[in-house]
DNA sequence: TTATTTATACTGATAAGTCAGTATCTAACT
DNA sequence: AGTTAGATACTGACTTATCAGTATAAATAA
């Protein structure tokens, strides 16, 4: 399906807000981000960006969804394949590793904002962002699950091995961001696995 | 030192202030929390609260302040101790687990709201809170290296691992606190001992 | 010319921080 | 004990700044 003209010109615009907005929430947060300043980046006046985005919320949550997508994605082609479990799990650790490297900015407005959108005040929001996270959430579940049938992996509770692998992932990126972005994220996902699988223990 | 009445009432006023601030901020984050909530609970007026503290981020971080200063009394008790480097580390998953099941207001601000306060925009709350946070980093990170020294743990870069043990802490919490906080935190510390010393593989 | 997109200028709401005035407490004096 | 002067603590209305969202005008394209 090829667009025409016009509706690339304005995907092309759209993409543009999007790549000012990510940059300046990733910066500032959700609450001191102003849209005049993605309104600037993107050079484009404030009022534009309302043709493209309902409202604030609207915008941030359009980066989070795609950034969702695409991790939805990876876990989908790794879950979907014919791997053995523990191999699953390897692969998980290294694309999601890879993609985090490569759009760093997602995760700081993800990790940070997610405990942050509560209930009482952003409702739509988690209406829209919570079902797609639960959804990753799940099917990494079910390779534990897997895992553990298959007699791999310790017989644990699947959910919280799917938190503790979130977990170190997270420590992991977070600590990178932390130090500037130096050093292999490749070596740092071999670590990873390495205690997730066997434990620090020597 | 004993306080006088004086002193021991203004104390006690500022505790109310703390307590309350602390549930408004663990609720709506640092942003959407409003002063006027905070004296409303704390059944002061808005302006009383500038009696006790400068402004909305002194308030905040001497919430912060006090959490991490917990912390690094139980991680320093932990560490000074003769314990082996593997008993100190599950001494610390069982105490620090512990305390944030029993301060998850804390936990609920401090997670969110550290990777939130940036260089740009927050340079003063960082320069009051990151050397307590690494401060106690570090603590944990000589237990590392020296169950390394022993040959106790993996040779393995320990500051990665010290990442990776908070990685897994803040998962167990953030589940148990995303769950509705039902389930015993101590059954919890035995699984994220068991994986952080010997994996999840069988 | 007509439709669409963008810029400009404005509005309304919100909330941090201030401060003049008031209440409450303390202590000294008669 | 009762009175009062002075210190301390608290209140709440006010100022001020910020910004999301909107109305309207200008520009551009069709």
């Amino acid at each position: 399906m090829t667009l025409g003209r016009r509706e690339r010109e304005k995907k092309e615009k759209r993409d543009a807000i999007l790549e000012a907005a990510m940059s300046v929430f990733a910066e500032k947060g959700f609450d001191a981000a102003t849209l005049d300043e993605v309104a600037e980046k993107a050079e484009f006046s404030k009022g534009a960006i309302y043709g493209y985005f309902k409202n604030k919320d609207d915008l941030f949550l359009s980066l989070i969804e795609e950034g969702l997508n695409d991790l939805s994605e990876i876990i989908k082609s790794v879950v979907e394949s014919s791997l053995a479990p523990i191999k699953k799990i390897k692969d998980l650790i290294q694309r999601i590793l890879v993609y985090l490297e490569e759009n760093k900015d997602f995760f700081r407005i993800f990790a940070p904002e997610r405990g942050g959108f509560t209930e009482k005040k952003h409702p739509e929001a988690l209406k829209r962002i919570l079902p797609k996270h639960q959804k990753n959430i799940e099917m990494v579940t079910k390779v534990m699950k897997e895992g553990i049938r298959t007699g791999e992996l310790k017989k644990v509770d699947s959910r919280v091995l799917t938190f503790t692998l979130f977990g170190l992932i997270h420590s992991c990126i977070g600590r990178w961001v932390m130090e500037g972005g130096k050093g292999s994220i490749k070596r740092d996902a071999k670590v990873i696995t390495t205690i997730f699988l066997d434990g620090a223990r020597r």
